[in-house]
DNA sequence: CGAAACAGGACTGAAATAGTACTGTATCAG
DNA sequence: CTGATACAGTACTATTTCAGTCCTGTTTCG
C-alpha cells in the first residue's frame, strides 16, 4: 500500500497535540499521554521535528517542546519531509544516475510531475486544519505544475 | 522517503512498453528486453497486472500479453493499486479498528481527505500520457473532494 | 508428443521499519 | 553545590516488508 510510515502518522498526531496547547511548553511525557503513544517513540519524533525546525525545545526542569511557528504555517508536507525525507515517488526522481535505465526510460519525466502534484497536495493542508476534525474546507491544491 | 515500491515503478515501465506495441502480443521475455529488466521480475509483474484486469494473457506457443484496454483508459492509480493494493496514507484510513486511537484521534478524518487528493493525482495521469516523454499537459486534478 | 509460454505458489536474502536502551548535557529547585 | 528533571545523541535489535528467484503445473500450437 502506498502510504507514509507509522512514525510519520504518529508525528502528525503529536504535532496536533502541540498545536492544541498553544505556546505552552509540553514535555515528551505529557505529549505521549495526550497522543496515547510510548514516551521513547514520542521523544524520538520530537527530536527529528526539532532538527527540522518545526518545534523548539527547552531543556532542564520544566522544559519541553512547543511549535516553532503558528499551526497555520506548518503543513503536512513539512511533517512528512521531517520524518521521511524528501518526497519522491521513484528513486530516480530524487537522485539521478542511480538507475541505469534513465537514458531510455520514457516515464521518468512523468513521475517527476506526479511527485510535484503529490507534494502540492500534502503542502496544501496545514496543521491548523489537521487539528480541526470537522474542517469543512475541501482539499484543493495548486496542482498546475510546470511541465517537465 | 514517501514513494512507491520499485516493482510499481517497473510496472509502469512495462505497461508503457506494452502500450508502445499496440494490440500485438508480447511475451514476458520480449517485454523484459524492452524494459531492461529480469524476466522473472517482469513475469511476476505481468501476473499481478493480469489479475487486476489491466492486461490480458494468451497461453501457449506464440502467446503473450497485451493491454486490456486503450492506454487512455488506464491510469497510474490503476497500476499502483494493482501492485501495491489500495491507496491509503495511513493504516486507519483503509482499515478501521486496527489502531485503538481512533475514538480520540482528531487527524484521522483529515488523512482520509489527503488520501483522496493523492489518489486523484495518480488517477489523473493515463498510461497514454506516461508513454509520451514530452507530454506538455500539466498535472491538474479534480481535487475538490467531498469534505469528511 | 514436445516445445513454448503463462499460472501459481514457495522460498530466500537483503533492506527498511519500529521500538528500546543507554549515556551525555543543560537547567532549575532547594 | 547537589540532585532531580528533561532534552540530545547514539547504538542496538527484532520484526516486517521488499525484491528477486525457482519450481511445478497447465495450456496451446506445431
Amino acid at each position: 500500500m502506498l502510504r507514509v510510515s507509522k512514525l510519520t502518522d504518529y508525528a502528525t498526531v503529536v504535532m496536533a497535540c502541540l498545536a492544541a496547547r498553544g505556546s505552552d511548553l509540553a514535555s515528551a511525557q505529557a505529549l505521549a499521554d495526550s497522543a496515547r503513544l510510548e514516551v521513547p517513540t514520542v521523544s524520538k519524533l520530537l527530536k527529528q521535528l526539532a532538527q527540522a525546525g518545526l518545534v523548539v525545545s527547552t531543556r532542564g526542569v520544566n522544559g519541553g517542546y512547543r511549535l516553532a511557528r503558528a499551526p497555520e504555517g506548518i503543513t503536512i508536507a513539512d511533517i512528512v519531509i521531517a520524518i521521511e525525507g524528501p518526497i519522491g515517488m521513484t528513486e530516480c526522481s530524487v537522485h539521478s544516475g542511480t538507475c541505469g535505465h534513465e537514458p531510455h526510460c520514457g516515464v521518468r519525466v512523468n513521475w517527476r510531475r506526479i511527485n510535484q502534484a503529490i507534494a502540492g497536495a500534502l503542502a496544501s493542508v496545514t496543521l491548523a486544519e489537521m487539528s480541526r476534525p470537522s474542517a469543512r474546507r475541501s482539499v484543493s491544491t495548486p496542482l498546475r505544475v510546470a511541465s517537465a
